[in-house]
DNA sequence: ACCGCACCCTGAGCGC
DNA sequence: TGCGCTCAGGGTGCGG
């Protein structure tokens, strides 16, 4: 679900939230792959430890603690953080949304995908993280402990420079489109943006990454900041998951020129969106603007 | 080194 | 009503 505008509009929020506070208990759900750190040692090592900063790295979210370690936290496709006391509809079954009278709103109630609860000593609120189909990761870094996930990621989305892509697209066959998705490249893009950035470059996301002029990677290094920093002034993408840690909706699908607008009028020419797959992603893309 | 694909998991929406 | 199918904003790991 989350992209980096996404994750970094849920660090911002959920900040105050978790910094400066302590845990006072965790509480987790049976072992599964989405526990890379197995839950039970999640809920002996957390009590007792201080959040002492929240930090972003491309999708990544890692809080600091005060005995040097670090929770890692990262949200997949369906992950939501947020804090105790929100209320959206997001946060429920289509059952329980079905149940409720229209416009009426009920605070959150953990479920069977509530993965991890973090509950602090002051009280009020809780943290808790949601993932329904589980491709999220949480993980806890020992003091000083390298996490190969971390140390793979490339140049953050927003310091990206159109020099950095032109170096990284040389003799590289692949799609444009697959090679910004690449985190060992750019860290933070994802399907909805990238096709965004390459609308406003005027780049065909199906062109070989080694055919794309230095040019036009200024061009696309530059859109995808633009709307990333534009999504992250929005409040990011509600499109089927995603909630802020309050349980407000994003507003930035309300301004997508192409992602998941098939058949639907581009915004700057009036041809018909098209969709293809690329690597195994569908794209959205408008014929008449993009070479 | 690079590339394409299978796979991890659950739920919504569609046609029949 | 139910069944089977496709699709979904993520990433890893494998074989060619």
């Amino acid at each position: 679900m989350p992209e980096l505008p996404e994750v970094e509009v849920t660090r911002r929020r959920i900040a105050p939230a978790l910094v400066g506070r302590t845990l006072r208990a965790a509480r987790t759900t049976r072992p599964s792959y989405f526990f890379l750190t197995p839950p039970g040692r999640l809920r002996r090592r957390l009590p007792g430890r201080t959040v002492r900063s929240l930090d972003r790295r491309g999708k990544y979210l890692l809080a600091g603690l005060d005995d040097g370690s670090r929770l890692v936290l990262h949200l997949g496709m369906t992950g939501q953080l947020f804090a105790g006391g929100a209320a959206s509809v997001r946060l429920l079954s289509a059952t329980a949304r079905a149940a409720l009278a229209p416009e009426e709103q009920v605070a959150f109630r953990p479920d069977a995908h509530t993965h991890l609860r973090l509950e602090f000593s002051d009280g009020e609120p809780e943290v808790l993280m949601r993932d329904v189909r589980k491709f999220g990761k949480v993980l806890l870094l020992d003091p000083g402990e390298a996490c190969e996930r971390l140390d793979r990621l490339g140049v953050d989305a927003l310091e990206v420079s159109g020099e950095h892509l032109f170096r990284a697209t040389r003799g590289r066959r692949v799609a444009i489109k697959s090679l910004l998705l690449d985190q060992a490249v750019i860290a933070g893009g994802g399907n909805i943006y990238t096709d965004e950035a390459l609308f406003l470059a005027g780049v065909r996301p199906s062109r070989a990454a080694r055919r794309v002029t230095r040019a036009e990677c200024e061009r696309i290094a530059e859109s995808l900041k633009r709307v990333m920093l534009r999504s992250i002034e929005t409040g990011g993408s509600s499109i089927s998951d995603y909630v802020a840690p309050d349980g407000s909706d994003g507003a930035y699908q309300d301004e997508r020129r192409v992602y998941a607008r098939k058949g639907e009028p581009c915004r700057t020419c009036g041809a018909p969106i098209r969709r293809r797959v690329i690597g195994q992603r569908s794209t959205h893309f408008c014929p008449g603007c993009q070479r």
